[in-house]
DNA sequence: ATTTTGGTTCAATATATTTTGAACTTGTCG
DNA sequence: CGACAAGTTCAAAATATATTGAACCAAAAT
């Protein structure tokens, strides 16, 4: 694929091969991955399937990202739990085909659903201890760290009534335009 | 501090110690460093502040939290850049003081101004060139993977139009509801 | 003008995270 | 059943990230 010979540009197109668009479309998700803070390999992985027109099976996945087995396999299951990749069954196939989540909403959703939701609420269960904590030493607490830690609950319920607006706003039905 | 005769239960109070509420607030801090993909030591610094009634000097953010000098230097420069952390002055005193944001509005700005927006944009760059790549490709191109560039797009103009709203909705107007 | 103080920089080191790949499991086929 | 194929697991190696601290700079104090 994409050598003089056997191009991926059948024809005569001098433009630059598609293959040059697949890499820079990986290289964006790569991006993307680093971002949300997951590995390189898994925005590797996503970046592959949604340039495939077809759903791609484990092997392919290997030997088209290059990365490992092992990476392929984690990889593919986090990218399953936050629904950014669904498993697809083809007929008289043993193996398992994988094909890209499309719809914002969905990859938004479990992106939050796994990733910061948890870290949401741990902190409210963190807070639930400070309060304990703070209520047994009374009055030795400055009157500042008391209202602080008040705020602190109020920031913890604040990031959690966030996130369904959130999805709500990356809803297709949703028409872009300025808030308020 | 908060040994056997120096305590900072002043009192007989049999509870525990104000320190170990502080302590938990730090760790509270530190994990949600981590969450939003800063060094521990951030957290670690801004948590101290956040404890602290009064602004806080360069130095004693280092003997109270007990990273280096080169760490406090870091992660106050970032805290100041993102919003978290203001420097005040104190008459007839050289150092630089530090305090604590506490209006989440500004947290929450800070944050995606900084490190949010500049992914935003580098990832429209980069669709930019992709589409540009796409386009000198002509028809060799599956139509699904220009759909798919489209989308591309798409997802970048919502991520962006996202971000006015989540300051919206963070704002201290803003009463807790549901969306819809 | 020299010293001291307050703070920054950055190369070296320490720590944390990711990736690999060989050994293993599980299910399928002949 | 035995052999193979698809995929998982996890300890070790590779990579990336954060932290340290000594050398440095600039402004104030003496």
């Amino acid at each position: 694929m994409d050598t003089l010979f056997q191009s991926d540009n059948h024809g005569d197109n001098p433009g630059i091969s598609v293959s040059e668009v697949e890499t820079e479309i990986v290289l964006l998700f790569i991006n993307l991955a680093h971002a949300l803070g997951l590995p390189k390999s898994h925005g590797e992985i996503f970046g592959i399937l949604f340039c495939s027109p077809e759903p791609i099976c484990f092997d392919d996945v290997i030997t088209r990202t290059g990365i490992s087995k092992g990476s392929a396999s984690q990889g593919l299951r986090l990218l399953q739990r936050i629904n950014a990749v669904r498993q697809v069954h083809v007929a008289r196939d043993r193996r398992s085909f994988f094909e890209p989540e499309l719809r914002m909403r969905h990859l938004l959703g479990g992106f939050l659903r796994e990733t910061v939701e948890p870290h949401i609420q741990n902190g409210a269960n963190h807070i639930n201890h400070i309060e304990k904590l703070a209520g047994q030493n009374g009055d030795d607490l400055h009157p500042v760290l008391h209202e602080r830690i008040l705020s602190l609950r109020s920031w913890n319920q604040k990031a959690s009534g966030l996130l369904p607006w959130i999805l709500k706003l990356a809803s297709p039905s949703n028409r872009p335009g300025p808030p308020g």
